[in-house]
DNA sequence: CTATAGATGCCCT
DNA sequence: GGGCATCTATAGC
């Protein structure tokens, strides 16, 4: 895919992201690991509470001010990681965070990656279920998905995004709950279970 | 299907 | 030390 992409604002893009596919190679003599995205959240620095990026750069989310097109994964919650792509131009700090992906290629291997998942649709079906499906953590984060310089790639085979994309708002946050940030290809079995708080004032006194 | 509790470690104040 | 862009097992319909 062309870097120009990515080189808009978070909005925009994220629901272009949708159908889109997310190819993982080696490293070592493993098979090729191939999702597509099926669902999305858009985290836009600046203006955006919710973000990592909204109090400026710190060491953790540096690669969200970097260019765009690039990976950006962080660990959560002791043992989890997620993994966004980081849009808009360079020196803003706009993501979209990965929220499930179907397989396409590649699950028995991904199977085995997700011992927990009893049925193949909780395969990659969360942030933190897709990179340890596909084994996405710290080390890939800054890869580069238009070059694929770490074995991770994004590829447009030619299915378009959802011409009218469900929405809702945003899953496992606190504040900004009320942004309509969160976008998936509808009745897709692979879409996370997650449900968005109830939107509101952040709890205070 | 829904609801709930517990795991577990890094980041930032 | 507080809070987390989460997941899993278990309990109960």
């Amino acid at each position: 895919m062309d870097r120009g992409f990515f080189d808009r604002d978070v909005l925009e893009v994220a629901p272009l992201l949708l159908n889109k596919l997310l190819l993982k190679r080696g490293p070592g003599p493993g098979p090729d690991l191939l999702g597509r995205i099926v669902e999305v959240e858009a985290y836009r620095g600046s203006d955006d509470p919710a973000s990592h990026a909204y109090r400026g750069p710190t060491a953790r989310n540096a690669v969200m001010f970097g260019p765009p097109g690039r990976l950006y994964t962080y660990f959560t919650y002791g043992m989890h990681w997620c993994a966004n792509i980081v849009t808009g131009p360079e020196g803003t700090a706009e993501a979209v965070l990965l929220r499930a992906l179907a397989p396409v290629a590649g699950l028995e291997a991904i199977r085995r990656a997700r011992p927990a998942a009893r049925r193949d649709r909780d395969l990659l079906s969360g942030p933190a279920r897709l990179c340890q499906g596909l084994g996405i953590d710290g080390g890939h984060n800054g890869a580069d998905l238009v070059t694929g310089d770490r074995g991770l790639q994004l590829l447009d085979d030619g299915v378009p995004p959802p011409p009218v994309p469900e929405v809702s708002g945003r899953v496992g946050i606190r504040l900004a709950t009320d942004r309509p940030w969160r976008w998936w290809v509808p009745d897709n079995p692979h879409v996370s279970p997650g449900r968005p708080r109830p939107p509101g004032p952040a709890p205070e006194g």
